[in-house]
This record gives structure tokens, C-alpha cells and sequence, in this order.
RNA sequence: GGGCUGUUAGCUCAAUCGGUAGAGCACCUGACUCUUAAUCAGUAGGUUCCGCGUUCGAUUCGCGGACAGCCCA
């Protein structure tokens, strides 16, 4: 890359020589700044008795600010220049004069570039239209920038370079930078959410020998030493429970699950869940935690219960719906209920549906099919479906009341599912039988079926207490809080295809 | 996996019917000590994503490929 010769790197190289060559450091490190942007904006609002409690004064001859940060614009006046700069927490101007800074000072100054990382010491003042400037009495070149930014209006905009380069989507859009803040916070806000509430979070294997927890294909790894495969998890749930049976009555555990799919503006192969799991709590009592962490969060990030989804306005403060799911598929996915109880005229209307249906599905796996298509996409409110059949569901506790359904939900919002919860098998005799349930179904050609785990069911013989635990998705989670259409907005460094 | 669209200067975008590829910003030179996408004058900057084909001539038309975006499964 280096050796790439533009006419303007070029022009660039030739101004660093000159800068070498005046005695100018490139990339010292010894620069320590004595306050943020943030902060100098921040002294312009405090009142007159704050301010001399502070003793700080303003004005030409007032006390001495430094700064630094990266500068991203310049208008140049032949013997002085406004330049603009930003560091993490905001922007600001500064006016260099060249009768304050010197001859030669002046002279280093103008062969700096926009994208160069600058330190600038002096006062605060108002500029005539009331701006707030730090007056250079001296400035500093903190790093040097070889390559041209984007333009600065225009900024950049290609997605494709946006993802690739993500350093300069952050550099010159303030809307990118945002979303990852706020991501941040989420998941901080998050994390403070359970800790108040007595979880503990942990960390468990991301390389499994038997990928398990999910029905996704996942990807494969070789270790050396050991001379076994092992997979990149696609879920953490086995794992957790097993810390259930060894009394961890409460935890979480937010990470990365992989999952080998392709990619889409709603998937990408490496993806952020939070999974819980709390003992003595049954699916029911999660479907109201839930609703407070997600207005708990929303509260902090957005200040409002009412966010805004691609036009459509979601309103996190009403009670959440609960529906079963069989009740959906005619309330909302408009089916007759006289077709929904009978097998054989659901797989009929299925099929004139043009819904893919093998021979060897079951019932509840063509009431689920059917859910996705119709009634899913219209889940636009916050919506909890519960009630998910036996044969999706293998490590869902069985109802007491319906022995084909489970104790599950799955929460939808804006027409997508954001998260998977349920009252947890802890009788090991009916998880064994649903793994070998799940192994006949995998040997009949469904390659997401789930793997038969003895030594998982091995834990559950020692007794686990009654337990509920929960899958929710960051990433489209702050997609929902953050009004992004794609997944890729919300992911820093998205896979792409190698160029 | 299928369909549609896109790829042109560092960035954002133009280019008529197939006829010497342009602009703004950025860069460079000059003027300018309160600008706000500063202004004014001038200069320079191109493998038009890659390959093949049609043609006197291809950014433009055809075929193949790469990457991306959107939609669908």
C-alpha cells in the first residue's frame, strides 16, 4: 500500500520531508492534553460564580487550555486560519494567528493536512458570531495522516467501503459513530440489568466438541495438540445449564454464537447473544423480565418507550401480548381454525401456500413453517408466542396441560424474532428421549437437527433445579433502538467477501 | 441459490444516438488576519471493476467473471 503513488500522496510525502527536515516530530508521544473537547464546551456554559470558583477566566488573556484531536477542516487566510478539530467527545475550533505563533511557526502550520492529529494550547474566546475558539498561543503535530479523508461534506458514503473501512465511516459520519455508542450502552445497561438483579456473568466454551443449543449448522475447527475437531458454538446453552446443575442458580453470558449461514441484511455468520438462565423461574416469570430490561434499556438509551422502526412507531410501555401460537395462526394469520386442527388439511393448505413441506415433517413442524410465513412478518408491536410445539422445541420443558406443546415463547418485534425463551427440561429421562427424538429426525436428512448429548444429559441426572432460561439478539436488538434496516449497520466489521 | 441494480479522479457524482471522459470538494500555486461546505484566480489529477467479443471507434452494445446493495427463497 505504502508504495502506492497518487499525486496526492505524493504532494503529502513531500510536506512530510519538508516537516522533517524543519525538525518537526511526526509522531512524538509525549503529549499530555489537559482537557477534553467535551469539556472546554461544557466551561463555556457554567455560570460566572462557577467559573471563579474554577478559577477559570476566558478571553485572550485568560488560562492556558490544551487539547488535541484530529483536524477535519481548515479555511486558510494567508496570516491566520480557523481550523476545526475533533477528539472522542466533540469539535471545536481553534483560531492560529500568525503574529501569536511566529514566522516559522506559521510556516510548520501550513504544510499540515485535514485528517492530521493536532495539539493546540491556549485560551477560549467567542469569534464574532458568539463561536467558542481556543486561540492557538501554540500548537503541536501529534500524528501525521499520509492519505486524504473523504470530502467533508459529501463524507463517504459506499457501504461497501463503509464496512471495509470502517474507520473512516466512524471518522466522517456522525450517524455511524452514534450506533456503536449506543450499542455499547445497550449492552452495558444490559449487563447492569442482571448484575442488580443477582446474576453472575460467565464465560463458557466457544469451541465445542459437540455444537449444540440451537439447530443451525455450524462451523468446523481442527485442534493440533488435542488432534480433535471441534465447532465454533452456535449457542451457549448447554454449557450454562450444566453451571445451573453446579448451583450457579443465576447467570448470563454475553458473547458471540456462529452459526454457517449465509449473509443477509439480517444475518451475519458471527452474531451477539445474551443467554440467562435463573433457577426457581419458569418461562412465564422471563416474559415479564424481559419487558422490563427491554424498557429498562430503551429508557436509557433512547429516553423514550416509543422508538421508531423504519416508519413504524413501537411502543415498549403497553403490556406485551402473549398469544399461543396455535390461536395466532387464525387470529392473525388469518388460517381456519377447522384446518389447523386437522393434519392432513394443514399440510393441503400449506402446500397452496407454496410452503416447502417434506414428506417426513410432523405437525407441529408445518404449524411452525406456516407461523413464519403469515404471521410472523405482521408482528410489528412487541409480541410474545407461546406455546411452541414438541417437535421444534428439544429442550423445552412439555407443557403440563398440553403434552404436545412446551412452556416456550419467542418474542417478535417489528416482524422479527429478537428472542427464545423457556421453562427448562430438567428431567433427564424426557431430554434423552427428545434427543434421540431429535437423532431420528437428523438420520432422516433434517442436517439442523440437534446432536445427542449424553454427557449434557449425564448433568441432568444429577439434578438440576427448575429452571427458565433465555436467548435474546443484540445485534437485532440494536438494530430495533437504533432505526438500522441492516444488520450490517449495527455489526463494526461485518463479513464480506475477500476482494 | 434466483432476480433486479450498481462499480467512472482521493471522496460525492455527471457524460446526449457508440465519436477526444467532466463537475464540486480535496490536493498543488497565488491573493486574503473572524471563517462556518469561506471566497477569488490558476494548475494538475483517469487501467471508466476485470476479461473476451461486436465495431473504423466502447464508460456506453453483447457474453463471461469479481465485488456490493436491494428484493425473493
Amino acid at each position: 500500500m505504502m508504495e502506492e503513488s497518487s499525486e496526492l500522496l505524493k504532494a503529502r510525502k513531500e510536506k512530510i520531508k519538508e516537516l522533517k527536515e524543519s525538525g518537526v516530530s511526526l509522531y512524538p508521544n509525549d503529549f499530555k492534553v489537559s482537557h477534553t473537547i467535551g469539556e472546554l464546551h461544557q466551561f463555556t456554559t457554567l455560570s460566572p460564580e462557577a467559573l471563579l470558583e474554577k478559577s477559570i477566566t476566558f478571553g485572550e488573556n485568560g488560562i492556558t487550555f490544551s487539547a488535541a484531536g484530529r483536524m477535519m477542516a481548515i479555511n486558510n487566510f494567508g496570516k491566520s486560519s480557523f481550523i476545526r478539530f475533533k477528539d472522542r467527545t466533540g469539535q471545536i475550533q481553534a483560531y492560529v494567528q500568525k503574529n501569536i505563533v511566529g514566522n516559522d511557526g506559521y510556516a510548520i502550520f501550513k504544510k499540515l493536512d485535514i485528517g492530521d492529529f493536532i495539539a493546540i494550547e491556549g485560551p477560549l474566546f467567542q469569534t464574532k458570531t458568539g463561536e467558542w475558539t481556543l486561540l492557538a498561543k501554540s500548537f503541536r503535530l501529534l500524528s501525521k495522516s499520509v492519505r486524504p479523508l473523504p470530502e467533508k461534506y459529501h463524507g463517504i458514503k459506499d457501504p461497501e467501503k463503509r464496512y471495509r473501512q470502517r474507520y473512516l465511516d466512524l471518522i466522517m459520519n456522525e450517524h455511524a459513530r452514534d450506533i456503536f455508542v449506543k450499542r455499547s450502552k445497550i449492552v452495558s445497561t444490559m449487563r447492569k440489568f442482571f448484575e442488580a438483579r443477582d446474576f453472575m456473568e460467565v464465560e463458557t466454551p466457544m469451541m465445542q466438541p459437540l455444537p449444540g443449543g440451537a439447530e443451525a449448522t455450524p462451523f468446523k475447527t481442527w485442534h493440533n495438540a488435542l488432534g480433535m475437531e471441534l465447532f465454533l458454538r452456535i449457542a451457549p446453552e448447554l454449557y450454562l445449564k450444566r453451571l445451573v446443575v453446579g448451583g450457579f442458580e443465576k447467570v448470563f453470558e454475553i458473547n458471540r454464537n456462529f452459526r454457517n449461514e449465509g449473509v443477509s441484511t439480517r444475518h451475519n455468520p458471527e452474531f451477539t447473544m445474551v443467554e440467562f438462565y435463573q433457577a426457581y423461574a419458569n418461562y412465564e416469570d422471563l416474559m415479564d423480565m424481559t419487558e422490563e430490561m427491554f424498557r429498562t434499556i430503551a429508557m436509557e438509551v433512547n429516553s423514550t418507550l416509543q422508538i421508531q422502526y423504519q416508519g413504524e412507531t413501537i411502543d415498549f410501555s403497553a403490556k406485551w401480548k402473549r398469544i399461543p401460537m396455535v390461536e395466532s395462526l387464525s387470529t392473525i394469520g388469518g388460517i381456519d381454525s377447522e384446518i389447523i386442527a386437522d393434519s392432513a388439511k394443514l399440510l393441503e393448505f400449506a402446500e397452496q401456500k407454496g410452503i416447502k413441506i417434506t414428506k417426513k415433517e410432523r405437525y407441529g413442524k408445518i404449524l411452525t413453517k406456516l407461523f413464519d410465513t403469515l404471521v410472523e412478518p405482521k408482528l410489528i408491536q412487541p409480541t410474545f408466542i407461546t406455546g411452541y410445539p414438541v417437535e421444534v422445541s428439544p429442550l423445552s420443558r412439555k407443557s403440563d396441560t398440553n403434552p404436545d406443546l412446551t412452556d416456550r415463547f419467542e418474542l417478535f418485534i417489528a416482524g422479527r424474532e429478537i428472542a427464545n425463551g423457556f421453562s427448562e427440561i430438567n428431567d433427564p429421562a424426557d431430554q434423552y428421549e427428545r434427543f434421540v427424538e431429535q437423532a431420528s429426525q437428523r438420520s432422516e436428512g433434517d442436517t439442523e437437527a440437534h446432536i445427542m448429548d449424553a454427557d449434557y444429559v449425564e448433568a441432568l441426572e444429577y439434578g438440576m433445579p427448575p429452571t427458565a432460561g433465555e436467548g435474546i439478539g443484540i445485534d437485532r436488538l440494536v438494530m430495533l433502538l437504533t432505526d438500522s434496516p441492516s444488520i450490517r449497520e449495527v455489526i463494526l466489521f461485518p463479513h464480506m467477501k475477500s476482494v
